[in-house]
DNA sequence: GGTCAGTGCAAGTACTTACTTGCATAACGC
DNA sequence: GCGTTATGCAAGTAAGTACTTGCACTGACC
């Protein structure tokens, strides 16, 4: 690869990254039909041709938007914030969840109609939450060991998944009834959640 | 009106009908724009020139679909059938409520896209879900006045619809995940609430 | 038997949309 | 200045789709 091409290649992927920010946003909006070539290309201010030129069709374009926002996820940071303290660390898992949700909440809703469940959007709407879901499970199974909860550590990874699950999208939703600071909230619901699954 | 009238109305009823449920699933499946009126009629077996004469056109066809489906629940029978035993009652209601929504899961499913959320299946597909969720509310009040559960009525019944909402919307998407009895879910679930809110 | 609403059928119209193509131009490295 | 590459522009194609229309048929009612 020459220098040249190196350049090139910088000044193109930048108008991949404005075509797949169009793309990804008016998505959320149209869904995968309602979503016209065209509109993605103003909404991009770049040329429709220019959108096949680089992604070659629809599609694969759509495929690209998919997994550029669905990227593998670092959740380092997340495990090393956790300290033991049991309230406060599922505060902060929840918080990291809430956060990587409201991230593809458009993707995951999407996700969830029967015709797009099967295609790319399907699985990778899905990535960062499951993988949070399994280090919920993880330390549920540990608390149980160490006799602070009660139950199975799956139904109640799957619980506490489905709690945020549901603000988020109750947020989307129903803003005007959610509008209360999302940081009370998540503590309202761990709250809820522990005081749920604690062993008495 | 004559009594031939009357005769004819029941038979174009009955095509009404068929047209209906195969708008209703291939809506489902593929969201307001990627059904086509051609894929309608043929599911309905009926030919596309009587869909346009019964409906007139495709949006008034899909308004009529979602009211259809949407009409308001009698729910009277649900009110009857809670005889005062906190776990109990919660139980039904919540059963009521998986029953409900999964009636409707699709078309809430499609309220959540932003598109559709200011249509007309934006306010129907919730209009039993909420009619519910009014009932838990008022239920809740009760309950705290009564010094058995603690917390804002309102939250709690928030909270107990999300809970709802995410089984439901489990169900749909992870079905191997979902596999067990939905009563046991159920229960499982009331068991956490019941838990989480209960006055200590 | 005659009437009439509801439907099937086939063809057609007007519009949208994914995708292409040929050419001019601008950016960039040499 | 020159070649290469990405883009803009404009026109076009092929397919799909909402919706229409005219005609023939059926079946219930009188």
């Amino acid at each position: 690869m020459t220098l040249q091409q190196i350049a090139v290649t910088s000044r193109s992927s930048e108008t991949r990254l404005r075509i797949l920010a169009a793309t990804r946003s008016l998505l959320a909006m149209k869904g995968r039909r309602g979503t016209t070539t065209r509109e993605i290309a103003d909404e991009a201010g770049v040329n429709e041709a220019t959108l096949f030129r680089q992604f070659g069709n629809k599609d694969a374009l759509i495929d690209a938007c998919v997994e550029h926002y669905c990227s593998t996820v670092e959740l380092e940071e997340l495990l090393a914030s956790l300290d033991g303290d049991l309230e406060r660390d599922l505060v902060r898992i929840a918080a990291a969840l809430v956060q990587r949700m409201e991230n593809v909440r458009d993707l995951i809703v999407m996700s969830l109609i029967e015709e797009e469940s099967q295609g790319s959007v399907g699985e990778a709407a899905w990535r960062a939450p499951t993988a949070i879901k399994k280090i919920v499970a993880e330390h549920m199974a540990k608390r149980i060991a160490a006799g602070e909860l009660a139950g199975n550590p799956l139904f109640l990874a799957r619980f506490f998944m489905g709690m945020i699950f549901s603000y988020v999208m109750g947020r989307k939703r129903f803003p005007e009834e959610y509008a209360a600071d999302p940081i009370a909230v998540i503590e309202f619901q761990v709250g809820m959640f522990l005081n749920g699954a604690r062993k008495r």
